[in-house]
RNA sequence: GUGGGUGUAGCUCAGCGGCAGAGCACCGGGCUGUGGACCCGGGUGUCGAGGGUUCGAACCCCUUCACUCACCCCA
């Protein structure tokens, strides 16, 4: 019989994958606490029409990637292929803007986009996404790239590379818009067909493209950063500046664009050559209309999301376990009767005590002990039982010593 | 959704028409109470699945599934 697997796209996560996330999750937590943002969890599941109205119709992932499903109840329920759109749901739902001047939140989960997979893609993967609503001044987003700057600089991540712009506000976005799609008229036979078919619909993807022919054809096509209004203009020089004060590293990208329609002036990705093709590992921006057009006040807001699958590929080093591991090697039914105490007792002390199960012969115990990567070993028969002893044997020079055969003393006696 | 690559032991892979293999891991022994180094022994397998060609298929053909990389898209 054929053993069931898991879907194409969703993995099981364990062994030092796992630890590499708690890792990052670890670091990242530090700094959330010590800038003050605040863990909020959100449903997986939400109303397809939060996504369709947040992250915008036109777009490949509300087009092509969510996992939308009819419910029993016949209402349309889509998997939360990213974050932002349920914080600002819940967000506003808890009317959190009328309660506290500025809101800093994160939250940590999987993101759902059924997609092919590949390196670093997947149809469930896991992000740790954080919002700041109420601050307009772009210190808060030169706040969040110092953050993940901080939090790759703890992790000792270092070979990445922060791409930033500027994708201007409704207005300036309308005067680019305009000029973008005068010029592409002219290079329209260019172009290939996706590119066509974003023109009218959805033209600033066409920087995205990395198709070789629409690459030549955009060379020289207007940049949104040209047409910056002096309002927007005077956010992103205010942003970069900061980044300087903070000494966080960055290379202005005037193509940059993001996916998602959402985003309004600062737009960054965090990238690293060390990744494959899908290199952007962080990555977000700012959303000053988002919330008023989700049915709020008009609250400025601006995010990121960072991807844990392709920051765990770029955490190289582990660190080792701290606390030394002990390990009960016992032989004969007497013996055998000390491991629950002994278990007990050393666990209860916070110590970890391995064992073998069952206890085979003291060589292969000792054996299990070393693969385990045991400090020590306590090593119990039933003639050190009729002796009230038990020997500790350190398992890097093979030394070994007499203790007393005594679970309440055992532990502390143990750590020398 | 499109294209390329790969599916053989727990893991990494060799074998490419003639008995199913290696290294590592694992188990046992040398050492009946002492791990790591060494020596000896042990193969633990629907060769991804289904069909076809052939005296004979892991190998050739068809179909299918999975994994993987890239396109696309994005964290």
């Amino acid at each position: 019989m054929e053993h069931l697997t898991a879907l194409r796209g969703f993995r099981d996560i364990y062994g030092e994958e796992i630890e590499r996330f708690t890792l990052i999750e670890r670091a990242a937590r530090a700094y959330f606490q010590l800038l003050g943002y605040k863990e909020i969890e959100i449903p997986v599941l939400e109303k397809t029409e939060l996504f369709k109205r947040s992250i915008g119709d036109t777009t490949d992932i509300v087009e092509k990637e969510m996992f939308t499903f009819t419910d029993r109840s016949g209402d349309s329920v889509t998997l939360r292929p990213e974050a932002t759109a349920g914080i600002v749901r819940a967000y506003l739902q808890a009317s959190l803007y009328a309660k506290e001047r500025a809101s800093r939140l994160f939250t940590v989960g999987p993101m759902f986009r059924h997609e092919r997979p590949q390196k670093g893609r997947f149809r469930q993967f896991y992000q740790m996404d954080v919002e700041v609503f109420g601050i307009a001044d772009p210190m808060a987003d030169a706040e969040l790239i110092w953050m993940v700057f901080l939090i790759l600089g703890r992790l000792g991540v270092t070979n990445y590379t922060v791409e930033i712009n500027s994708v201007g506000c409704r207005g300036c976005r309308d005067e680019f818009r305009k000029a973008l799609v005068r010029f592409l008229e002219s290079k329209k036979e260019g172009l290939c067909t996706d590119c066509a078919g974003r023109l009218d619909r959805n033209p600033l993807r066409i920087f995205d493209c990395k198709n070789a022919a629409c690459f030549d054809a955009i060379t020289d096509a207007p940049v949104i950063f040209d047409y910056l209004c002096d309002e927007c203009r005077k956010h992103f020089d205010d942003c970069l500046g900061r980044l300087g004060a903070f000494h966080v590293p960055y290379v202005v990208n005037k193509r940059l664009v993001r996916g998602l329609d959402y985003y309004t002036r600062t737009v960054f990705e965090f990238t690293s050559p060390d990744l494959g093709a899908q290199k952007a590992f962080a990555a977000g921006g700012r959303y000053d209309n988002l919330v008023e057009e989700m049915g709020g006040p008009s609250i400025p807001g601006t995010g990121l999301a960072i991807g844990m699958e392709r920051l765990a590929l770029l955490v190289r080093e582990l660190p080792p376990g701290q606390t030394p591991l002990y390990f009960l090697a016992r032989v004969g039914e007497e013996a055998e009767a000390w491991l629950i105490p002994l278990l007990d007792a050393f666990v209860s002390s916070g110590m970890p005590l391995a064992y073998a199960q069952p206890a085979r012969s003291l060589k292969s115990q000792l054996k299990y002990a070393n693969s385990l990567g045991a400090d020590y070993a306590l090593i119990l028969a039933d003639e050190e039982v009729s002796k009230g002893i038990v020997l500790m044997r350190d398992m890097k020079d093979g030394t070994q010593k007499e203790l007393p055969l005594d679970p309440a003393g055992l532990p502390r006696l143990v750590k020398g």
